[in-house]
DNA sequence: TCATTTATTGGCTATTTTGCCAATAAACCA
DNA sequence: TGGTTTATTGGCAAAATAGCCAATAAATGA
């Protein structure tokens, strides 16, 4: 009972670590295979102490592995299976958001769209 | 590149959705079938309207759907690809947790413990 | 040794999230 | 109709998170 409050909590942060849109961009980037600290500072583009404390928490959660190398941390993915479900949540995502624009066209969102270029 | 911010916004919300112990404990519940909120309710053992909020979160990220049968309202997973997942991120979790109980008894984490009743 | 580069940590405020208690809504039954 | 059950919404205070600016640490190279 208490290793399932446990559990839960340690599975939730999982999920809490890659709910962030600065984590999950570094997390996608390093699908292709590690980077150090400065590289993902530059792609996020904010401070790098709030980069690095992004890691932190990635790490924490399991999400991401660290390696010290010379004057670097290289940080590469530590959770196989993410690829997967990326893709997945990926596909539903641009699903929302070509709904999304549908409607905001005020086109019916299911149908492909009377004529593309009437 | 503003379509992209937007979605890597949805995929996080996504993840947001499912970072909480009492949400995730529910989509766990969910992977069995529907559920309305007060078996949910029961479930997590907060107050309704709490359970409620937290269902509208995981229903606005697409983790569930929702549809009103009489007085009751009736959740199902929306997220198929959900389960795999799931599983990947149990296990890890499941090994962290058994390693952190293996230093909570000064054991070297990654061997079998030198005898199960020493 | 000293300056430089790379990264982490401490401290702080602004923002967001959480969860409770009403209040309200909606379907149902007597 | 009036009362009951089920669920959602508004409002609020407490807690957590985000992100910046120092300050610090650690490796490197002159």
């Amino acid at each position: 009972m208490n290793h399932n409050r446990l559990f839960l909590a340690e599975q939730a942060n999982i999920f809490k670590a890659l709910g962030h849109p600065s984590r999950l961009l570094m997390v996608e980037a390093l699908r292709d295979g590690e980077r150090c600290v400065c590289e993902l500072q530059q792609l996020v583009g904010d401070d790098m102490s709030t980069v690095s404390k992004h890691l932190a928490v990635l790490k924490a959660a399991g999400v991401v592995a660290a390696e010290k190398r010379g004057t670097n941390t290289y940080y590469r993915l530590a959770l196989c299976c993410l690829d997967t479900f990326l893709r997945c949540t990926g596909d539903l995502v641009e699903r929302r958001i070509q709904a999304q624009m549908a409607v905001l066209e005020r086109r019916p969102p299911d149908r492909p769209a009377q004529t593309p270029e009437s």
